[in-house]
DNA sequence: CGAAAGATTGAGATATTTCAACTGCGGTGG
DNA sequence: CCACCGCAGTTGAAATATCTCAATCTTTCG
């Protein structure tokens, strides 16, 4: 996933790649890190465990679970490379969610207490700390939005939107994506059905939004970015109640 | 709002009611702080506009709003007292939403590069930053998993659960609490219609679990908060898609 | 007091879920 | 090698939660 070049994104989102790698890159050298390397269903660390350390994604990608006290089960956040996890363990001490390894990946592990002695020397850390922790409460507050204002074909539209442009975002080609989520876990991060994420995602090849590749229907082909997020507005969803 | 003394809530709450206290307490004396009243309607920034400031909530309570491009407004957060606003736009130097007070009350506004400064004097600082950041990602997480994972009236039960631990994080009583929302504004937070709310309450009221003040319909009466988490999981939704 | 906004409630409309049948695929073991 | 099983996905039809629309009532405020 990580290792192909850069593509067909335009100029522009060197800059965003770019910022990832020198994140990681500062990091490494700024702090010792711990690597390891986790397959599909591994977990980087789970909830309730005392928080100790953040972690880097520098490659494969992992989801934040939610369990609830009842059993049930939600995920509630994607994370790719370049990301930071267990930010959300900061402020009680134990982490909030599990994070599991969606895939073969590697983790950067740093422990909490060096990065700041280490960020009283390198500023920039603590610049990059206070990035990452922004741009998640910005991200989740964009899936509030989706989750509250849209139907659920154009949550599934804005979905794939969100996963291209992340790829884009890494310098990753956008044009033929692989989904490495079942319909079923696609479904729990957007509140719906995994019937109802499959039905969305026939309708929007029906309407050549997407297209499915020949084998393997998790291999969507987005011709144009821009069809998706039209998608979502000709699709003018006002669900939520108009504030006034 | 805030002028009420410590009450019913049990010795265990005077450690939050402490901690918001003390970082109020501390804040202003290592920095520079400008103080701004503002009315129900005022706004503290406005989405798009520059990062500069992080704020924090010295009395009253506020929204965040987020418009996406295409006029809809979504509801994302709510802040009370120690609450700090402004953190989403650390990441790209814009703020994400606009702040908006829904009473009268004191707003803090403290520049970013000089909490950073201060902060290497005071690492306190910094963790408290640090944990503002960390809980409000967590508790966006907790917005997902119930928007995601509940039904609408089980929604409503968790949202009054939501407001009455907030009060008593903040020492205050939680047995009669007065929510300053219209139905609308509810019912947009909780991704649900102004009409659903309403019933919502007033099935909670039939069932005993919540009741309502003589007169104005906003001051709820909650006997026992776990009788609200008790209904939460009575109503066993499972509307979201397990996750295998 | 009267007007405007907020809230409640009912009944029909609709999006989404539920339940069920069917397909394709990959592995596994006889 | 093939039969078989289980998992992922698709699709249809019925069930249901929620929304929409509309009427009515209450509260607030100038």
């Amino acid at each position: 996933m990580i290792t192909s070049p850069t593509s067909t994104t335009s100029r522009l989102d060197q800059g965003m790649a770019g910022r990832i790698g020198d994140t990681l890159r500062l990091v490494a050298e700024a702090l010792p890190v711990q690597r390891r390397v986790l397959h599909a269903g591994d977990s980087v660390y789970q909830a309730g465990q005392p928080f100790k350390s953040l972690y880097i994604v520098n490659s494969g990608f992992f989801k934040m679970v939610n369990s609830s006290a009842e059993g049930r089960e939600q995920l509630v956040g994607l994370h790719f490379r370049g990301d930071w996890l267990g930010l959300d363990g900061i402020a009680d001490g134990r982490y909030a969610c599990d994070a599991v390894a969606m895939d073969t990946g590697e983790i950067w592990s740093i422990r909490y207490d060096a990065l700041l002695q280490a960020a009283s020397q390198t500023p920039a850390l603590l610049s990059m700390l206070h990035c990452a922790m922004s741009r998640e409460i910005a991200r989740e507050q964009q899936s509030v939005l989706s989750l509250c204002s849209l139907p659920a074909e154009a949550r599934v539209a804005g979905f794939l939107r969100y996963w291209a442009e992340t790829l884009a975002d890494r310098g990753l080609r956008t044009d033929q994506i692989t989904l490495r989520m079942t319909r079923a876990e696609i479904g729990n991060y957007l509140g719906m059905t995994l019937e109802t994420v499959s039905r969305a995602l026939s309708r929007l090849a029906r309407g050549d939004v997407i297209r499915f590749a020949e084998k393997s229907r998790r291999d969507i082909c987005i011709p144009q970015v821009e069809a998706l997020t039209r998608f979502m507005q000709g699709d003018l969803g006002t669900p939520a109640t108009p504030l006034h």
